[in-house]
DNA sequence: GAAATAGTGTCTGTAAGACATTATATT
DNA sequence: AATATAATGTCTTACAGACACTATTTC
């Protein structure tokens, strides 16, 4: 039954509906937020009135690939144009959309804090910063969206352990307190401030730019990213002693 | 134009090819291996006799979500029922597949060295190992196969080097001078005995099995995995003295 | 000069890497 | 006994973590 012939069906075998879905993530008022979208309350479309990912149908004639469109939906909700943007995976089944087999290729983005001057046209009232860890664990969201918040959430917090991940969460230039900052609130606790400091400029991946005045005290030194493209990868993780 | 409207298409937009691919590693003879398929030399299909990675279209009647695919695909072909297997990421666009815009979800295996004797009914004909590194790095895989197939070795070093991935490369029970080996193999460098060893035995996921004997010489303690469903993450990495 | 934040120095324990040695089997 | 491989021991050194201290600004 499942030969030769089923793995290589006719050209007009029923094919599922691909979708693509952004998590984007944001550093605001000090705590780790993601974007959602809340969807229409009425019509004929599924989870009425749900918050969930930004993200929605490829669409053949404008995307090139799976990046761009991820890109393309990006910037339709906050007009960011090159955020820090990695693929996550894909989640695909026969019950995730009641309208049939369905399959997202998800993204995550990483982008520094903006206000939410959102995308122009776009209805922006239906878009808001949901708290991470004020998400509980049942699914909220629609479809299954709040398994792959919470798959993306495990990346971050993961790869934040042993990357320079977290400098695409500020605006630059910024500064080593600024950036300590930001792992402490991802990571949900505190950091030593000699050993982040020699850890940090020991990567190499942060160049001076002269110095910067903070809200009053000693100004520090401020700073850019060397390379945009990519987080560096440390040696080792940040764990503190068992 | 790419309004909220086009965000939110309707029912019967055009939809993309959803396949599923498979990267399947072993070590055969002492050297790290990927199983390719050759496409058919006339037909119709594109990339006629050229390799490929196994895969095919998602089957919404049989398959009830992509993991199920992907196991479907390694079960046609190698008879192997319950592998390592996770998810390398996707590639989609509009150039990958001169048939039309299509996306794969690509997955990765790692079974046990198993003898050519693949899937019964199957063509085994068109089935068969090559090594990792006699694979230049020329695309000569159909589609975009030999990218996909860079970053899934990519991938597999990457993570030997902090997890315990090798041991399912083994059929169990295996000996730790085995398992050294296949660290070696995949790492493509010698390993120092006595900090593998310790290593090894300090991530608590190996059972001691009862001594096996080996081709001559001292027998040595055979172990088995703890837990076949996920592998051990090291704290540390395996990077010699820089 | 008091206060607050930026930045540096010093000590110590852990554990990885390198290499030497001992243990246990086969022929 | 010789040999081959398994398994353990020892030494050294890099470096993360902890914490104390100094430096530079504002008010």
């Amino acid at each position: 039954m499942a030969s030769s012939a089923a793995s290589h069906p006719p050209i007009d075998f029923v094919r599922p509906y691909t979708t693509v879905d952004v998590v984007i993530f944001s550093v605001v008022d000090g705590a780790l937020k993601v974007l959602l979208v809340q969807r229409p309350a009425s019509g004929s479309e599924p989870f009425p009135g749900l918050w969930a990912l930004p993200g929605g149908f490829v669409d053949v004639a404008q995307d090139s690939d799976l990046q761009a469109c991820a890109n393309r939906k990006l910037r339709e909700k906050t007009n960011v144009a090159s955020p820090y943007l990695e693929q996550l995976g894909s989640w695909g089944g026969r019950s995730r959309d009641p309208r049939g087999w369905s399959a997202t290729h998800v993204y995550f983005a990483l982008i520094a804090a903006l206000p939410l001057t959102l995308a122009k046209g776009a209805n922006a009232a239906d878009v808001a910063w949901f708290e991470v860890d004020a998400l509980g664990d049942e699914p909220e969201l629609a479809f299954d969206h709040s398994e792959i918040l919470r798959a993306a959430v495990e990346r971050l917090r993961g790869k934040v352990e042993y990357t320079s991940l977290p400098a695409f969460l500020l605006p630059e230039p910024f500064t080593l307190p600024q950036l300590q900052q930001v792992y402490e609130t991802v990571l949900g606790r505190p950091v030593d401030k000699s050993g982040f400091r020699t850890r940090m400029l020991a990567a190499q991946f942060l160049r001076e730019a002269g110095h910067v005045e903070g809200p009053s005290n000693r100004p520090a030194m401020g700073y850019r990213l060397a390379d945009r493209s990519a987080p560096v990868i440390f040696p080792r993780t940040f764990s503190p002693r068992g």
